[in-house]
DNA sequence: TGAACATATGAGCAGGCGTTCATATGACAA
DNA sequence: TTGTCATATGAACGCCTGCTCATATGTTCA
């Protein structure tokens, strides 16, 4: 017979998130799992930008950057201060830069 | 004119790592961007466990669950032992429970 | 060795995602 | 209002990725 794994499963499955916070620690990830959206993150870091800097920074479309910020900002990872014609994006949170530096920390050990 | 940023893109320019350490911090999250290796890793978060246990839990083929197995130790994530026919799965460094602890805190704030 | 079990692998397909192109919205200045 | 600049949006296309199915590898036991 395969093998038996009850009561370890029944443990696990106890201790498990539900699978709708499960999608969406998936969906959150899969944003950063861009490295378009990785190189705008990384620019935000130290200071807010306008789209057209980031556009000539990163060398794309200023179509390509503001439909990635829609995505960041949809996920509240970045927000916005306009003044005049002109709209800053900043990071919205901590968690950004702790997620990053621990990927970063997996990456170069 | 166009508006000028050339300090500020020279400065952030400075401070931006190269663009292939970039692509692998994309490519790191991208493996945490997909549900089913999520749920892979939280099951592994307290225990190690062989391969179709995890199929079993999650409801899904070994094949697929193999598949991302693959996945998650090419990248470092996760490590094997093996017990007579059986392979356990474990995780393969903190950095995993971290990552996964601070896209959860951005997520219930 | 041969049978049974645990896991791994390869090919193929369908759905998702990021970019581009064209165009729209919104704000300021004259 | 008209023109210009900054940003946003929609449609479409090509690529990537995760699952399935079939099969292979590897281990144990009789």
């Amino acid at each position: 017979m395969p093998h038996n794994h009850e009561e370890l499963l029944k443990h696990v499955k106890a201790d498990m998130p539900k699978d709708e916070l499960l999608q969406d620690l998936g969906d959150l990830f899969k944003i950063f799992g861009d490295t378009t959206r990785i190189k705008i993150m990384y620019a935000l870091h130290e200071d807010e930008m306008c789209v057209c800097a980031i556009a000539e920074l990163l060398g794309m479309t200023q179509s390509a950057i503001s439909h990635q910020l829609k995505v960041l900002k949809a996920a509240n990872l970045v927000e916005t201060r306009r003044d005049g014609k002109t709209i800053y994006y900043s990071l919205a949170d901590e968690h950004v830069k702790s997620i990053i530096a621990q990927g970063y920390e997996h990456l170069t050990e």
